[in-house]
DNA sequence: CGCCTTGTTTGCGCCAGCGCAACGAAGCCA
DNA sequence: TGGCTTCGTTGCGCTGGCGCAAACAAGGCG
């Protein structure tokens, strides 16, 4: 159950290693180390100085933001196979945020020289690691958009399928998130009552289901109906 | 007047060509086209193929984002010797978003493949293009959490400031920005009607002083207090 | 098993900000 | 110079969503 050891494969599936040739991945292996998180460990804190780049191999992982006043905001939701923590290693070194298990999570981890030594090496991970922030950075511009030009309920559903479509095969039976009413909210930016109220009556609607810590999205169909504004479509 | 020759010192002194060695300068920008356009003009258009990189020589840009329902949002402000329209290329090809001059600008472009080219073969432009990318993603992830804990007012002073800090030299009786009400409302995500609303108030204060289609930042001071939530302190 | 912590729900009052509408002002063009 | 367009201002009414408070539910742990 533990196991989750780390193979040549499972580094060319990863997010960053994709293309890598063999020895590259194989270099990669060597210099990194496992760590494993229990639930609601912080793995790393806004502002700290960055020892390491992180790839999540099992588990999630959020990516939150504090301002001065405490009030928090995820900025990202990390499934297995996706690099984290890469950020601040090519602007001022710091975190800009920190991680928090989502649940019990291994990653692999490279201190931060060998991680950007490997990064200059290999011209296939800088060029993955171009692609990736860049589609970061279009998926934080359209998040920036929602919270100007959409209502809550909207938000929330596309927050909730923002995940779901990373999910290689549809489950049946439904999609279960380990996100609390309050991560829901701090996705959406809306508060912990908002997202609740919200949860509720799609929980009436048959559009998905929660429970405590989780939710399971029974119709994908569904949220992106009211994600584009359209009325609920039956 | 309209002369804003593409100079080896120009390139050198922008964002993404800084560190070059001089040979790269020079082949670059023998590549480059000098393009000018009038205030109002659409640069590029949200969906379309990327066909060139570019450069921001002179003038000001705004990048807007739309929505299904027309409703936008600026993404960000360009200011000379800065690069946009690259986002795409490592993408899927298409702009995400749409640029607009906000005052007559100039800039250098690039064809699309001979930017990747460029970026392949000089790493110090590589590095620069990560960092560049890396620093907006931090930046759009701020805004981020902005929108959802701070209230307009706050936005409002945090998006001239924003602006402002990239000024190199202080302008003494102010900073003007080529901005209308409803530029700063898609910058702060608010309505056209809310950021008069605030601009009057601070017109009447003395922070800052708006006319059509302009604002002019007279206290930065007091910006930074409001944006931090503090009461405006005298 | 019972306590404690953490998470969820829901009623209720309130208000920041939206957005219509109407007017006013500035610039552009012929 | 006059008309047109674009941009800005402000009064007013309304409401989406915030956030307190209080009760309830689910685990975890000794």
């Amino acid at each position: 159950m533990n196991a989750a050891p780390l193979t040549p494969a499972v580094l060319a599936g990863s997010d960053l290693f994709r293309g890598l040739p063999a020895r590259g991945t194989g270099e990669a292996l060597r210099q990194a180390s496992l760590v494993t998180h229990t639930r609601g460990t912080r793995i790393f804190s806004q502002g700290a100085p960055v020892k390491h780049a992180h790839l999540l191999l099992r588990g999630r992982v959020k990516i939150v933001q504090s301002n001065a006043q405490g009030e928090q905001v995820i900025v990202r939701l990390i499934r297995p196979g996706e690099t984290f923590g890469t950020l601040g290693l090519y602007v001022d070194g710091l975190y800009p945020a920190e991680a928090v298990a989502l649940s019990e999570a291994t990653e692999a981890r490279w201190h931060a020289g060998t991680f950007t030594g490997l990064v200059q090496k290999y011209p296939e991970i800088a060029l993955n690691l171009v692609r990736l922030v860049c589609e970061r950075l279009q998926e934080a511009q359209a998040r920036l958009r929602e919270m100007s030009t959409e209502r809550v309920e909207q938000r929330v559903a596309n927050a909730l399928l923002r995940f779901a479509v990373r999910e290689k095969a549809p489950e049946r039976g439904g999609l279960r998130l380990p996100l609390s009413r309050r991560d829901i909210a701090e996705l959406a930016g809306t508060t912990m009552y908002t997202a609740s109220r919200v949860l509720t009556a799609w929980q009436r609607a048959g559009i998905a289901s929660s429970g405590r810590a989780n939710v399971t999205i029974l119709r994908p169909d569904a949220l992106a109906a009211i994600s584009s504004g359209r009325p609920s479509s039956q």
